[in-house]
DNA sequence: TCCGCTCTTGACCAAGTGATCAAGAATTAA
DNA sequence: TTAATTCTTGATCACTTGGTCAAGAGCGGA
């Protein structure tokens, strides 16, 4: 017997690069978008030849979907670790405020979602009516859950869902126009947070 | 005296193919965003050819900034009849009632200043600065009022306004996340608005 | 009708872009 | 050291795209 085609391991090189990619990727196509980015940019950027960089990802479509796989993982776990066993109240205090620093401190990511989302999400779509499909029901299903103990005030949970994705991700997606009507103080994000859990509170507290 | 130079009045074609245009314009860079759309793709969905497309608007941006400008006014309408001598909850669930309804019957205006937005803001970054800073300003200085009297639950005003334009627009601009979330209902809006509304109601109403 | 102005278009151009390729440089395993 | 493999790149290609231009067609007022 000849020996087993092994899976090709990963070059030191090779896991550097593709990392430097990724990197410059995030950063090129949440400020231009899919079609607006172009493969020369994301090469200067990490400093590779645009060849070079063809011969780790051999189209624009594969970095681009590289990067987005790489970073929605990430984007998600706040949601993912919503505790059925926990204080509603509690939890879902949490879950803003995890999210809208989440926004805050990668406003890329959010940026890079967002543009693909509103472009028709044709790369994310499978994935949107898949796991995060599933993800959402599951989740929806708890606030349900606790609604019906009376716990949290009658609201659709998949609509409470969509309004803290929307408030939280408003501040990375819309950033130059949060910032031209405020101008910017050093404190909005803080003021955003409290601005938000505080309507939340107030607005799912059981009467 | 000669005659005054008079203003050159608009011919009938010239009107009749600038809506034309601009109809098709809106389309086509809701749908793509300004570097993603092409001067073609919109000379071809308005049934003229590309230079004489160009004859009426000399470059592609002066089509985007024209059809920025042509919208803009139209989308900030219900903020600006939010009425200081109404009553507050009332005034602010039809606020957020006409924006959810604006966002359903024409999403594409919302996508447009979405990704306009998102990608910077170049073209309008000194329309948000000027008259939308200052109407922002002021009507959150009329919500100022109304919780300063102890009619509304107090909450900062700029960041309650940004809530309500990132909760009513996602309905838009995230479509396809919606949709592939909820299944798409046929009283998905009905049902957003309702939550919403609530929503705020109950985060505001007054303890 | 006639004339000036507006409108329309086929042909074309320069720049930019995604992608390829062959050949050489660097790295790695033996 | 050596040979195989991986990595890198200059040159190049096919194609798209924003924009121009000259020439002709169409229109409206006198």
């Amino acid at each position: 017997m000849g020996e087993v085609k092994t899976i090709p391991r990963k070059t030191r090189i090779q896991a550097q690069n593709e990392e430097l990619i990724l990197k410059a990727a995030l950063e090129v196509f949440s400020a231009y978008g899919f079609r607006g980015a172009t493969v020369d940019q994301i090469a200067t950027s990490c400093g590779l030849s645009k060849p070079n960089l063809l011969y780790y990802f051999r189209r624009k479509e594969d970095i681009y979907v590289a990067v987005l796989e790489h970073t929605l993982h990430d984007w998600l776990e706040p949601l993912r670790s919503l505790d059925p066993a926990g204080e509603p109240i509690d939890e879902i205090t949490r879950y803003i405020r995890t999210k809208i620093r989440l926004s805050r401190d990668n406003p890329k990511a959010s940026r890079l979602f967002a543009n693909e989302i509103l472009h028709g999400a044709t790369a994310i779509g499978a994935y949107l009516k898949g796991p995060l499909k599933e993800l959402v029901d599951e989740k929806a299903a708890i606030i349900a859950g606790w609604i019906a103990e009376g716990r949290l005030n009658t609201v659709d949970p998949h609509h409470l869902i969509f309004a803290i994705w929307a408030t939280t991700q408003h501040y990375a997606d819309f950033e130059p126009q949060v910032t031209a009507v405020t101008g910017n103080p050093s404190d909005l994000m803080a003021k955003a947070e409290e601005t938000l859990t505080q309507l939340f509170v107030e607005g799912l507290r059981p009467r």
